[in-house]
DNA sequence: TGACAGGCTGCATACGTAGTCATAGAGTGC
DNA sequence: GCACTCTATGACTACGTATGCAGCCTGTCA
């Protein structure tokens, strides 16, 4: 009736109240079918009786299994917010639940993993296209599973699981070259980041398909400031190429800005092209043309890695494909 | 050398190593001011040898606390994931961490509230103002603490930690007073969002002070997509407001892509205000006028209530002030 | 040299649960 | 009616750490 007791309840309690063993009231909550139905109902009434809650500690010391997953993710990026979303959704389906280790810049990550080894959590999402070669080899064992998410460069070094940036890329790339781009410039976001490489790479191959050149710009971060400054730089130069590609949406919308600030019309004057499909970029005001990642997809995928024991572990990798998804930043309506 | 070891080290495997006892090796990483230097030294290399790590598990079931703090927020808006960024960073500048509950609907508050109970989290954050009445009165205990974070109305039922939504609307709405508008609309998010209702309170007040009604008009969701659908429910009437005011930065940013579609100039025909200060807003294609909160310092003083056990607990309130953010949405060069 | 203080360390135990093993009882087949 | 199987339950212990208590050793002072 009144507030709680200032002690808290343990099975034992709950055990002496219902008079079975306290082995019977964890077995009542773990293991219920091993206990006979009437038992069941007397002890689950004498719980009721006492407020008791399993203690999720005690039950991780002993049974080896937090029942938690960490993540270490980027903090202040549009994409992974989505992605973190998509993880805890699908966890707490399944009676997990997910432990954030968001950081700012790469030290953060050092320390994030001392935690995760701390805390014996049943799995980890590395998240994050610029956690240094180092840090993932550290991250090399079987036990917890580490399985990185969208980083390419932990190819061979970690279960792996990435929309296809290179295919993704070039699809766009081919994309611009239809609709009548025939200069272009790809905007990254930070060079180092593995994801670029092999975006630019995807990119750059298939427009020298076409016979076109396509400079590599660096926008020096990954948010939409970033690509609004990328844009004076290539307002700067004498005349400006057909399309622009953006190395992440949130810098493809910053470029769209920084373009039309500038004076530019997109997309009728540039074409502008982004990756990975973040909700704002089907915003009215932009309707960027990019390549949707279907993060359902790879989530599950990843979740699937971590506890699907059948996966021999070694070196999975999942490439899953995104869709190319057309807004009118690429469609010129002149024809 | 080689991989890890197959068996977890343990605190007495490093004091076999150490030729020390079990409880030496925990004082030296609990309270180490307790033990000679030479014999840290001594079992530190041989932690570092046999890569013990200690088991913050057994720790938690021992010491009675976790270092982690638990958050219960909504699934996918633009707002919270700001929110949660911040509390994550500030968390593990104390070496804390973050469990991450994110619900979809109303329902998933109720499983969460199972799990914050049995991980024995060290504290809650409850975040999201549509968690039922019903919720919240089960969650008040003082151990752990629990705080509601803009949330008004867990007032007097939680310590809770708010922005001042109703002098921040009432700002906003004296602001576009005198932008010139003589007529108004309010679009608020979800009518039984607390946050909802001070805000049209603020905001209404304010206008009847210069004889402007404001009629409510629902968008149903706390989204872009049902800020844009309202914009075309404001078109369909027969002339439109001087101004609209939405409930929140999201909400406010699909109203301007819809009026603007709809055919209206913003702020030329229609002036716009948000609310809560996303990065989003102040993008250049929209540079949104809103009431910026100020989420450093509601974060902080949300952990400070956690934690400080100084804090009388009772029914502490921090409304804290926002600031007013004039972008172009309200700004009208035609003087 | 003896008494005593103070700093380190080891012993033993508790935190709350899950799972192993043993046992009691009920039911089955001959 | 006996041997057997099978189910339900209880006693006990381990998971890995933190900590009160006691004991040891060294150093100091009379």
């Amino acid at each position: 009736m009144d507030g709680q007791p200032a002690a808290r309840v343990t099975s034992h309690d709950v055990a002496a109240e219902a008079g079975v063993s306290q082995a019977t009231v964890a077995r009542v909550f773990s293991s219920p079918e091993k206990v006979a139905l009437a038992t069941q109902e007397q002890v689950r009434e004498a719980a009721a009786r006492l407020g008791y809650v399993p203690n999720a500690i005690a039950r991780s010391l002993k049974s080896q299994r937090t029942d938690v997953v960490g993540a270490v993710v980027p903090a202040r990026s549009e994409y992974w917010q989505n992605v973190l979303t998509a993880f805890s959704r699908r966890l707490a389906e399944q009676g997990k639940q997910l432990l954030l280790f968001s950081f700012v810049d790469a030290d953060h990550v050092e320390s994030a993993l001392d935690s995760v080894e701390q805390y014996r959590l049943d799995g980890l999402v590395l998240a994050s296209s610029t956690i240094r070669l180092e840090h993932l080899v550290r991250m090399q064992r079987p036990n917890p599973r580490v399985v990185a998410f969208n980083q390419p460069a932990a190819s061979g070094l970690l279960p792996l699981v990435t929309v296809d940036n290179e295919a993704g890329a070039r699809d766009l790339a081919e994309h611009i070259v239809a609709r009548g781009a025939r200069t272009a410039a790809f905007v990254g976001t930070v060079a180092t980041a593995s994801t670029d490489q092999i975006r630019y790479r995807g990119a750059a191959a298939a427009l020298a398909d076409h016979q076109i050149a396509c400079p590599y710009l660096e926008a020096g971060a990954f948010n939409y400031d970033a690509g609004y400054k990328a844009a004076a730089r290539i307002l700067d130069g004498d005349g400006h190429p057909d399309a622009v590609m953006g190395g992440s949406d949130e810098l493809a919308l910053g470029l769209i800005d920084g373009l039309r600030t500038g004076g530019l019309d997109v997309p009728g004057d540039v074409l502008v092209t982004g990756f990975d499909g973040l909700p704002q970029a089907s915003w009215a005001g932009y309707d960027l043309t990019t390549l949707v990642q279907p993060i359902e997809v790879l989530v599950d995928e990843t979740l699937a890695i971590l506890f699907d024991s059948a996966a021999a572990v070694a070196n999975i990798e999942r490439i899953v494909p995104g869709t190319l998804r057309e807004g009118k930043t690429t469609r010129r309506d002149r024809g």
